[in-house]
DNA sequence: TGTACATCAGTGAACGCGCGTTCACTGATGTAC
DNA sequence: TGTACATCAGTGAACGCGCGTTCACTGATGTAC
Protein backbone atom coordinates (compact mmCIF):
# COMPACT_ATOMS: atom_id res chain seq x y z
CA UNK A 1 0.00 0.00 0.00
CA UNK A 2 1.29 3.28 -1.18
CA UNK A 3 2.21 6.27 1.29
CA UNK A 4 2.62 9.48 0.76
CA UNK A 5 5.99 10.98 -0.63
CA UNK A 6 6.26 13.14 2.86
CA UNK A 7 5.27 9.93 4.75
CA UNK A 8 7.68 7.86 3.07
CA UNK A 9 10.74 10.38 3.43
CA UNK A 10 9.88 9.95 7.07
CA UNK A 11 9.52 6.39 6.58
CA UNK A 12 13.32 6.74 5.49
CA UNK A 13 14.34 8.65 8.62
CA UNK A 14 13.05 6.16 10.79
CA UNK A 15 15.22 3.47 9.33
CA UNK A 16 18.64 5.24 9.52
CA UNK A 17 17.43 6.72 13.08
CA UNK A 18 16.80 3.37 14.42
CA UNK A 19 19.74 1.97 12.13
CA UNK A 20 21.96 4.35 14.43
CA UNK A 21 20.74 2.74 17.64
CA UNK A 22 20.74 -0.68 16.76
CA UNK A 23 24.55 -0.46 15.30
CA UNK A 24 25.44 1.14 18.01
CA UNK A 25 23.94 -1.19 20.42
CA UNK A 26 24.99 -4.60 18.35
CA UNK A 27 27.75 -3.75 16.18
CA UNK A 28 26.97 -3.78 11.93
CA UNK A 29 27.31 -7.54 11.95
CA UNK A 30 24.69 -7.66 15.12
CA UNK A 31 21.64 -5.49 13.79
CA UNK A 32 20.22 -7.01 10.69
CA UNK A 33 17.76 -5.20 8.05
CA UNK A 34 14.78 -7.13 9.17
CA UNK A 35 15.17 -6.37 13.11
CA UNK A 36 16.27 -2.25 12.06
CA UNK A 37 13.13 -1.80 9.65
CA UNK A 38 11.14 -3.26 12.69
CA UNK A 39 12.07 -0.93 14.61
CA UNK A 40 11.08 1.83 12.34
CA UNK A 41 7.79 0.15 11.97
CA UNK A 42 8.25 -1.63 8.92
CA UNK A 43 8.48 -4.66 7.22
CA UNK A 44 11.93 -5.47 5.22
CA UNK A 45 10.72 -5.79 1.85
CA UNK A 46 10.41 -2.22 1.40
CA UNK A 47 14.03 -1.77 2.37
CA UNK A 48 15.69 -1.66 -0.65
CA UNK A 49 13.48 0.96 -2.47
CA UNK A 50 15.78 3.25 -0.02
CA UNK A 51 18.61 1.64 0.51
CA UNK A 52 20.90 0.16 -1.98
CA UNK A 53 22.09 -2.09 0.42
CA UNK A 54 23.02 -2.92 4.34
CA UNK A 55 26.46 -0.78 3.56
CA UNK A 56 24.69 2.13 2.10
CA UNK A 57 22.60 2.31 5.54
CA UNK A 58 25.61 1.27 7.42
CA UNK A 59 27.45 4.46 6.48
CA UNK A 60 24.65 6.86 6.65
CA UNK A 61 24.07 5.94 9.99
CA UNK A 62 27.19 6.22 10.58
CA UNK A 63 27.62 9.45 9.64
CA UNK A 64 24.60 10.29 11.49
CA UNK A 65 25.62 9.06 14.31
CA UNK A 66 28.96 11.00 14.21
CA UNK A 67 26.91 14.04 13.53
CA UNK A 68 24.93 13.81 16.38
CA UNK A 69 27.56 12.93 19.18
CA UNK A 70 29.63 15.58 17.45
CA UNK A 71 26.43 18.51 18.20
CA UNK A 72 26.79 17.10 21.62
CA UNK A 73 30.35 18.78 21.45
CA UNK A 74 29.56 21.59 19.94
CA UNK A 75 26.95 22.93 21.73
CA UNK A 76 28.24 22.76 25.24
CA UNK A 77 27.55 25.84 27.47
CA UNK A 78 31.21 26.23 28.89
CA UNK A 79 32.89 29.11 27.54
CA UNK A 80 35.65 28.47 24.59
CA UNK A 81 38.23 26.66 26.22
CA UNK A 82 36.81 25.05 28.83
CA UNK A 83 34.50 22.67 26.61
CA UNK A 84 36.95 19.80 25.86
CA UNK A 85 37.17 19.57 30.25
CA UNK A 86 33.27 19.23 29.98
CA UNK A 87 33.49 17.25 27.52
CA UNK A 88 35.27 14.13 29.29
CA UNK A 89 33.54 14.40 31.97
CA UNK A 90 29.72 13.87 30.10
CA UNK A 91 31.83 11.30 28.03
CA UNK A 92 32.94 8.80 30.57
CA UNK A 93 30.19 8.17 32.48
CA UNK A 94 28.36 4.98 33.42
CA UNK A 95 25.15 6.20 31.70
CA UNK A 96 27.02 6.50 28.15
CA UNK A 97 29.09 2.99 29.00
CA UNK A 98 25.75 1.46 29.25
CA UNK A 99 23.73 3.20 26.99
CA UNK A 100 26.03 2.19 23.57
CA UNK A 101 23.06 3.03 21.23
CA UNK A 102 22.94 6.55 22.33
CA UNK A 103 26.99 7.03 22.37
CA UNK A 104 29.64 7.82 20.42
CA UNK A 105 29.91 5.92 17.77
CA UNK A 106 33.84 5.39 17.84
CA UNK A 107 34.38 3.42 20.78
CA UNK A 108 31.69 0.53 19.48
CA UNK A 109 32.71 0.86 15.14
CA UNK A 110 36.67 1.81 15.16
CA UNK A 111 37.66 -1.78 16.00
CA UNK A 112 35.08 -3.52 13.32
CA UNK A 113 35.60 -0.62 10.58
CA UNK A 114 38.69 -2.33 8.81
CA UNK A 115 36.63 -4.86 7.74
CA UNK A 116 33.66 -2.98 6.41
CA UNK A 117 32.78 -1.59 3.33
CA UNK A 118 34.73 1.22 1.77
CA UNK A 119 31.28 3.74 2.30
CA UNK A 120 31.46 2.58 5.96
CA UNK A 121 35.08 3.62 6.42
CA UNK A 122 34.87 6.73 4.54
CA UNK A 123 31.83 8.31 6.92
CA UNK A 124 33.97 6.65 9.88
CA UNK A 125 37.54 8.59 9.09
CA UNK A 126 35.14 11.64 8.13
CA UNK A 127 33.58 11.91 11.58
CA UNK A 128 36.64 11.63 13.16
CA UNK A 129 38.32 14.29 11.57
CA UNK A 130 35.59 16.29 12.42
CA UNK A 131 36.06 15.26 16.03
CA UNK A 132 39.58 16.03 15.83
CA UNK A 133 39.58 19.52 14.95
CA UNK A 134 36.44 20.39 17.16
CA UNK A 135 38.62 19.38 20.12
CA UNK A 136 42.10 21.13 18.54
CA UNK A 137 39.76 24.42 18.10
CA UNK A 138 39.01 24.50 21.80
CA UNK A 139 42.17 23.06 23.40
CA UNK A 140 43.65 26.58 20.96
CA UNK A 141 40.91 28.38 22.74
CA UNK A 142 42.08 27.72 26.55
CA UNK A 143 45.82 28.72 25.14
CA UNK A 144 44.26 31.73 23.77
CA UNK A 145 44.98 30.74 20.21
CA UNK A 146 42.31 32.03 17.74
CA UNK A 147 43.73 29.08 15.80
CA UNK A 148 44.73 25.20 16.53
CA UNK A 149 48.38 24.53 15.90
CA UNK A 150 50.12 21.71 15.10
CA UNK A 151 50.34 20.62 19.36
CA UNK A 152 46.83 21.58 19.47
CA UNK A 153 45.77 18.79 17.18
CA UNK A 154 48.59 16.39 18.68
CA UNK A 155 47.14 16.89 22.10
CA UNK A 156 43.23 16.98 20.85
CA UNK A 157 44.09 13.13 19.22
CA UNK A 158 45.59 12.09 22.61
CA UNK A 159 42.67 13.26 24.61
CA UNK A 160 40.36 11.28 21.54
CA UNK A 161 42.22 8.16 21.77
CA UNK A 162 42.00 8.01 25.28
CA UNK A 163 38.35 8.45 25.30
CA UNK A 164 37.30 5.94 22.76
CA UNK A 165 40.03 3.27 24.03
CA UNK A 166 38.75 3.89 27.43
CA UNK A 167 34.81 3.51 27.00
CA UNK A 168 35.98 0.91 24.91
CA UNK A 169 37.72 -0.55 27.66
CA UNK A 170 35.19 -0.16 29.98
CA UNK A 171 32.13 -1.59 28.02
CA UNK A 172 34.42 -4.70 27.73
CA UNK A 173 34.56 -4.90 31.79
CA UNK A 174 31.22 -4.16 32.63
CA UNK A 175 29.97 -7.41 33.03
CA UNK A 176 32.86 -9.49 33.99
CA UNK A 177 34.77 -7.30 35.91
CA UNK A 178 32.74 -4.22 37.32
CA UNK A 179 34.88 -3.10 39.52
CA UNK A 180 37.44 -2.48 36.58
CA UNK A 181 35.36 -1.27 34.65
CA UNK A 182 34.77 2.28 37.35
CA UNK A 183 37.97 2.69 37.53
CA UNK A 184 38.15 3.37 33.45
CA UNK A 185 36.19 5.72 34.06
CA UNK A 186 37.24 7.31 37.02
CA UNK A 187 41.31 7.20 36.31
CA UNK A 188 40.69 8.03 32.89
CA UNK A 189 38.63 11.73 33.81
CA UNK A 190 40.84 12.68 36.01
CA UNK A 191 44.10 11.48 33.62
CA UNK A 192 42.71 13.47 30.38
CA UNK A 193 41.32 16.58 32.69
CA UNK A 194 44.57 17.12 33.80
CA UNK A 195 45.68 16.89 30.29
CA UNK A 196 43.89 19.80 28.76
CA UNK B 1 41.60 -42.40 11.39
CA UNK B 2 42.45 -42.20 14.81
CA UNK B 3 46.07 -40.13 15.39
CA UNK B 4 48.13 -40.46 18.34
CA UNK B 5 47.63 -38.58 21.65
CA UNK B 6 50.59 -36.42 21.26
CA UNK B 7 49.50 -35.68 17.75
CA UNK B 8 45.89 -34.95 19.12
CA UNK B 9 47.30 -32.11 21.40
CA UNK B 10 49.44 -30.81 19.04
CA UNK B 11 46.09 -30.37 16.77
CA UNK B 12 44.22 -29.00 19.65
CA UNK B 13 47.06 -26.56 19.98
CA UNK B 14 47.19 -25.55 16.28
CA UNK B 15 43.67 -24.99 16.35
CA UNK B 16 43.92 -22.36 19.16
CA UNK B 17 47.30 -21.28 17.48
CA UNK B 18 44.64 -20.54 14.02
CA UNK B 19 41.99 -19.13 16.07
CA UNK B 20 43.83 -16.86 17.69
CA UNK B 21 45.37 -15.29 14.48
CA UNK B 22 42.52 -15.39 12.66
CA UNK B 23 40.19 -13.72 15.37
CA UNK B 24 42.63 -10.82 15.57
CA UNK B 25 42.42 -10.48 11.57
CA UNK B 26 38.93 -10.76 10.88
CA UNK B 27 37.04 -10.87 14.15
CA UNK B 28 34.89 -13.20 16.14
CA UNK B 29 32.22 -13.07 14.00
CA UNK B 30 34.40 -13.04 11.08
CA UNK B 31 36.34 -16.28 11.56
CA UNK B 32 33.46 -18.99 11.09
CA UNK B 33 34.87 -22.58 13.07
CA UNK B 34 35.74 -24.35 9.62
CA UNK B 35 37.90 -21.70 8.46
CA UNK B 36 40.27 -22.20 11.76
CA UNK B 37 40.51 -25.69 11.45
CA UNK B 38 41.64 -25.77 8.10
CA UNK B 39 44.02 -22.87 8.45
CA UNK B 40 45.48 -25.55 11.56
CA UNK B 41 45.20 -28.67 8.87
CA UNK B 42 42.39 -30.19 9.81
CA UNK B 43 38.48 -30.51 8.81
CA UNK B 44 35.54 -28.95 11.25
CA UNK B 45 34.24 -32.42 11.83
CA UNK B 46 36.63 -33.12 14.77
CA UNK B 47 36.11 -29.46 16.11
CA UNK B 48 33.73 -30.47 18.82
CA UNK B 49 36.08 -33.22 20.27
CA UNK B 50 38.48 -30.73 21.30
CA UNK B 51 35.99 -27.71 22.03
CA UNK B 52 32.79 -27.46 23.54
CA UNK B 53 31.81 -24.39 21.32
CA UNK B 54 32.82 -22.05 19.13
CA UNK B 55 33.16 -19.75 22.40
CA UNK B 56 34.87 -22.39 24.20
CA UNK B 57 37.93 -21.70 21.69
CA UNK B 58 37.11 -17.97 21.66
CA UNK B 59 37.87 -17.66 25.18
CA UNK B 60 41.10 -19.57 24.73
CA UNK B 61 42.27 -17.74 21.66
CA UNK B 62 41.82 -14.39 23.64
CA UNK B 63 43.83 -15.73 26.56
CA UNK B 64 46.56 -16.87 24.68
CA UNK B 65 46.86 -14.15 22.33
CA UNK B 66 46.86 -11.86 25.67
CA UNK B 67 50.08 -14.03 27.00
CA UNK B 68 51.98 -13.61 23.92
CA UNK B 69 51.13 -9.85 23.71
CA UNK B 70 51.97 -9.11 27.71
CA UNK B 71 54.62 -11.65 26.62
CA UNK B 72 56.34 -8.84 24.51
CA UNK B 73 56.06 -6.57 27.32
CA UNK B 74 57.78 -8.12 30.09
CA UNK B 75 60.30 -9.85 27.81
CA UNK B 76 62.01 -6.52 27.04
CA UNK B 77 65.69 -5.43 27.07
CA UNK B 78 65.37 -1.91 28.36
CA UNK B 79 66.00 -1.37 31.88
CA UNK B 80 63.17 -1.84 34.75
CA UNK B 81 61.75 2.48 34.19
CA UNK B 82 62.35 2.73 30.66
CA UNK B 83 60.27 -0.32 29.02
CA UNK B 84 57.00 0.91 28.68
CA UNK B 85 58.90 4.02 26.31
CA UNK B 86 60.24 1.24 23.98
CA UNK B 87 56.71 -0.90 24.07
CA UNK B 88 54.84 2.50 23.05
CA UNK B 89 57.81 3.02 20.36
CA UNK B 90 56.77 -0.69 19.11
CA UNK B 91 53.29 -0.71 19.50
CA UNK B 92 52.09 2.36 17.03
CA UNK B 93 53.80 1.04 14.20
CA UNK B 94 52.55 0.73 10.86
CA UNK B 95 53.80 -3.18 11.04
CA UNK B 96 51.72 -3.38 14.16
CA UNK B 97 48.56 -1.57 12.39
CA UNK B 98 48.57 -3.69 9.28
CA UNK B 99 48.92 -7.03 11.29
CA UNK B 100 46.78 -7.14 13.73
CA UNK B 101 46.55 -10.96 13.54
CA UNK B 102 50.08 -10.70 15.12
CA UNK B 103 49.09 -7.99 17.40
CA UNK B 104 47.75 -6.68 20.66
CA UNK B 105 44.04 -8.15 20.87
CA UNK B 106 42.82 -5.00 22.73
CA UNK B 107 42.21 -2.99 19.73
CA UNK B 108 40.45 -5.65 18.07
CA UNK B 109 38.46 -7.46 20.56
CA UNK B 110 37.46 -4.60 22.86
CA UNK B 111 34.55 -2.81 20.98
CA UNK B 112 33.05 -6.71 20.06
CA UNK B 113 33.67 -7.93 23.72
CA UNK B 114 30.58 -6.77 25.78
CA UNK B 115 28.06 -9.15 23.45
CA UNK B 116 30.46 -11.93 23.56
CA UNK B 117 29.77 -15.12 25.41
CA UNK B 118 31.04 -14.29 29.76
CA UNK B 119 33.94 -16.71 29.44
CA UNK B 120 35.17 -14.42 26.47
CA UNK B 121 34.62 -11.61 28.64
CA UNK B 122 36.59 -13.01 31.59
CA UNK B 123 39.11 -13.95 29.57
CA UNK B 124 39.46 -10.74 27.92
CA UNK B 125 39.63 -8.57 31.36
CA UNK B 126 41.79 -10.94 33.06
CA UNK B 127 44.25 -10.10 30.14
CA UNK B 128 43.38 -6.07 30.79
CA UNK B 129 43.99 -6.50 34.43
CA UNK B 130 47.42 -8.31 33.31
CA UNK B 131 48.51 -5.26 31.17
CA UNK B 132 47.35 -3.00 33.42
CA UNK B 133 49.79 -4.30 36.39
CA UNK B 134 52.79 -5.11 34.39
CA UNK B 135 52.56 -0.90 33.10
CA UNK B 136 52.10 -0.11 36.15
CA UNK B 137 54.97 -1.56 37.80
CA UNK B 138 57.60 0.05 35.02
CA UNK B 139 55.89 3.04 35.65
CA UNK B 140 56.87 2.87 39.55
CA UNK B 141 60.53 1.31 38.53
CA UNK B 142 60.75 4.66 36.85
CA UNK B 143 59.69 6.76 39.95
CA UNK B 144 62.30 4.57 41.64
CA UNK B 145 59.28 3.16 43.95
CA UNK B 146 59.45 -0.24 44.82
CA UNK B 147 55.66 -1.06 44.53
CA UNK B 148 53.28 0.65 41.89
CA UNK B 149 51.23 3.15 43.66
CA UNK B 150 47.72 4.41 42.68
CA UNK B 151 48.90 7.14 40.93
CA UNK B 152 51.24 4.66 38.79
CA UNK B 153 48.01 2.68 38.18
CA UNK B 154 45.50 5.37 36.84
CA UNK B 155 49.16 6.25 34.42
CA UNK B 156 49.46 3.13 33.25
CA UNK B 157 45.22 2.73 32.36
CA UNK B 158 45.92 6.18 30.44
CA UNK B 159 49.00 5.08 28.67
CA UNK B 160 46.99 2.01 27.80
CA UNK B 161 43.89 3.48 26.83
CA UNK B 162 45.57 6.25 24.23
CA UNK B 163 47.63 3.06 22.58
CA UNK B 164 44.33 0.83 22.48
CA UNK B 165 41.88 3.77 21.23
CA UNK B 166 44.88 5.24 18.75
CA UNK B 167 45.59 1.71 17.12
CA UNK B 168 41.66 1.11 16.55
CA UNK B 169 41.20 4.50 15.09
CA UNK B 170 44.18 4.14 12.66
CA UNK B 171 43.59 1.11 12.07
CA UNK B 172 39.80 2.22 11.33
CA UNK B 173 41.72 5.51 9.02
CA UNK B 174 44.31 3.04 7.50
CA UNK B 175 42.32 2.38 4.03
CA UNK B 176 40.07 5.23 3.74
CA UNK B 177 42.67 8.13 5.20
CA UNK B 178 46.08 7.15 5.02
CA UNK B 179 47.38 10.09 6.03
CA UNK B 180 45.21 10.27 8.94
CA UNK B 181 46.03 6.65 9.93
CA UNK B 182 49.80 7.67 9.82
CA UNK B 183 49.17 10.75 11.82
CA UNK B 184 47.49 9.17 14.31
CA UNK B 185 50.77 6.62 15.10
CA UNK B 186 53.17 9.48 14.79
CA UNK B 187 51.37 12.02 17.01
CA UNK B 188 50.36 9.05 19.62
CA UNK B 189 53.82 7.99 19.86
CA UNK B 190 55.08 11.72 21.01
CA UNK B 191 51.98 11.89 23.43
CA UNK B 192 52.12 8.80 25.58
CA UNK B 193 55.83 8.84 25.61
CA UNK B 194 55.85 12.48 26.72
CA UNK B 195 53.42 10.86 29.65
CA UNK B 196 56.04 8.37 31.07
C1' DT C 1 -13.75 20.20 -8.96
C1' DG C 2 -14.46 15.36 -10.21
C1' DT C 3 -13.16 11.02 -12.34
C1' DA C 4 -10.06 7.30 -14.24
C1' DC C 5 -5.95 5.38 -14.18
C1' DA C 6 -0.89 5.00 -13.81
C1' DT C 7 2.53 5.06 -10.29
C1' DC C 8 5.05 3.23 -6.66
C1' DA C 9 5.87 2.61 -1.22
C1' DG C 10 5.29 -1.06 1.39
C1' DT C 11 4.10 -6.26 2.20
C1' DG C 12 5.39 -10.94 3.00
C1' DA C 13 6.87 -15.20 0.90
C1' DA C 14 10.86 -17.06 -1.09
C1' DC C 15 15.82 -17.35 -2.69
C1' DG C 16 20.64 -18.82 -1.95
C1' DC C 17 24.26 -18.81 1.22
C1' DG C 18 27.26 -19.48 5.16
C1' DC C 19 27.16 -20.37 9.76
C1' DG C 20 27.64 -23.49 14.23
C1' DT C 21 26.74 -27.93 15.36
C1' DT C 22 25.70 -33.07 14.91
C1' DC C 23 26.54 -37.73 13.50
C1' DA C 24 27.52 -42.18 11.19
C1' DC C 25 31.61 -43.78 9.71
C1' DT C 26 36.84 -44.79 9.11
C1' DG C 27 41.07 -46.63 10.33
C1' DA C 28 45.31 -45.97 13.07
C1' DT C 29 46.39 -46.13 17.98
C1' DG C 30 46.69 -48.13 22.36
C1' DT C 31 45.89 -52.04 25.29
C1' DA C 32 44.85 -56.68 27.11
C1' DC C 33 46.44 -61.14 26.86
C1' DT D 1 57.53 -59.77 21.84
C1' DG D 2 53.37 -60.75 19.05
C1' DT D 3 48.46 -60.81 18.19
C1' DA D 4 43.43 -59.45 18.50
C1' DC D 5 40.45 -56.11 19.41
C1' DA D 6 38.45 -52.03 21.65
C1' DT D 7 39.09 -47.18 21.57
C1' DC D 8 38.63 -42.77 19.71
C1' DA D 9 40.71 -38.61 16.71
C1' DG D 10 39.49 -37.11 12.60
C1' DT D 11 36.37 -37.10 8.18
C1' DG D 12 32.73 -35.26 5.41
C1' DA D 13 27.82 -35.17 4.66
C1' DA D 14 23.89 -33.25 6.70
C1' DC D 15 20.98 -30.43 10.04
C1' DG D 16 18.50 -26.16 11.23
C1' DC D 17 18.85 -21.38 11.37
C1' DG D 18 19.34 -16.50 10.35
C1' DC D 19 21.12 -13.56 7.15
C1' DG D 20 20.93 -10.09 2.93
C1' DT D 21 18.44 -9.73 -1.01
C1' DT D 22 14.66 -10.45 -4.60
C1' DC D 23 10.07 -10.36 -6.36
C1' DA D 24 5.06 -10.74 -7.40
C1' DC D 25 1.58 -8.44 -5.43
C1' DT D 26 -1.45 -4.74 -3.01
C1' DG D 27 -3.78 -0.61 -2.66
C1' DA D 28 -3.37 4.34 -1.54
C1' DT D 29 -1.28 8.29 -3.80
C1' DG D 30 -0.59 11.43 -7.40
C1' DT D 31 -1.73 12.96 -11.97
C1' DA D 32 -3.90 13.63 -16.52
C1' DC D 33 -8.02 15.04 -18.44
Amino acid sequence: MRVSREKAAENREAIVRAAGKLFRQNGFDGAGVAEITRAAGLTHGGFYGHFASKDDLAAEACAQSFAGSLRRLETRTEPPGRQVEGYVEDYLTAYHRDRSDRGCPMPVFAGDVPRQAMEIQQAFSIGVESFIGTLARDLAARRGAAKPAKRDRQRAMLVLAGLVGGMALARASAKAAPALSEEWLESLKGEIKALV
